[in-house]
DNA sequence: ACCCTTATTTTGAGTCGTTCACGATAACGT
DNA sequence: ACGTTATCGTGAACGACTCAAAATAAGGGT
């Protein structure tokens, strides 16, 4: 038994062919959108829906297996690190994504000044730049 | 003439009904998005398409006069205040947001330690939590 | 004050990403 | 092997937004 299959019956979820080769997709290609796994599997003979993949992606990421991320001009985009708590630069140019490990998770910009009677549950930080290919041409 | 023509003209953008009544309406209800504010002005009599509010947004957003904002489970929203880098707090139950003046504008968490060959150009934080109304409730 | 140019708005259609409903299928405990 | 029930497929639908081209109106020039 894999660890991916582990990971799966720990939620409570069955074992399933769609997946399990979802997950291999997302190891592949990290910061994936839907599409772009249902392309993937689709490649990999492992055909699924569209709305299959969504179903999945939605259920992992219910049961804690998957992270979504939603960046501004960008349809959602799903990772597997889910237990720390990193953050994202995106590419303004072609929309590439790296993680960011923040050194300082304690930084005084976590701790807003004024919550306007919020309670602060998590904070979530989006870095935009240009990626090294963008940067050259 | 007031404030909000001399803004317009200052841009080289023509001063129209729709994108006065529109910067009225915004200026009513901050963090607004294109639907919102479609329906405040046909309640005002100032009646424009849904897509002309599409047009108004994308022509203002462009010309710096007003600032997007597109936070995760919702439709894009809009403000006025453009001049200052704040953040966004956004409540989980009901999506209702308030402004954040973040104290630390060069905070260590705005310099990530490793950018994967990124350059940064910005860095957008946005909290996540329960606003006063939600908290009660 | 009136044209004329051209920015803006409208109308109408169309796209993309996602969600919903429900019957068909298959995982897995017994 | 069997039956229950989670999961998947099919098909329809949605919201937010974009595109294209014809109709309108802002505002500079005369």
């Amino acid at each position: 038994m894999t660890t991916v299959e582990h990971q799966l019956r720990e939620a409570g979820l069955r074992v399933t062919a769609g997946r399990v080769a979802l997950l291999a997709a997302l190891g592949d290609a990290p910061h994936s959108d839907a599409g772009s796994l249902h392309r993937a599997l689709l490649a990999n003979d492992a055909g699924v829906s569209v709305q299959s993949v969504h179903n999945i992606l939605g259920d992992l990421t219910a049961a804690g297996i998957l992270r979504k991320i939603e960046p501004a001009n960008s349809a959602a985009l799903y990772e597997l690190r889910v237990d720390d708590n990193h953050h994202h630069i995106v590419c303004t140019s072609c929309g590439a994504v790296a993680d960011v490990d923040c050194v300082v998770g304690h930084a005084p910009c976590l701790s807003p000044s004024d919550t306007a009677g919020f309670t602060v549950a998590s904070a979530e930080v989006t870095f935009w730049g240009l990626c090294a290919a963008c940067q050259t041409a």
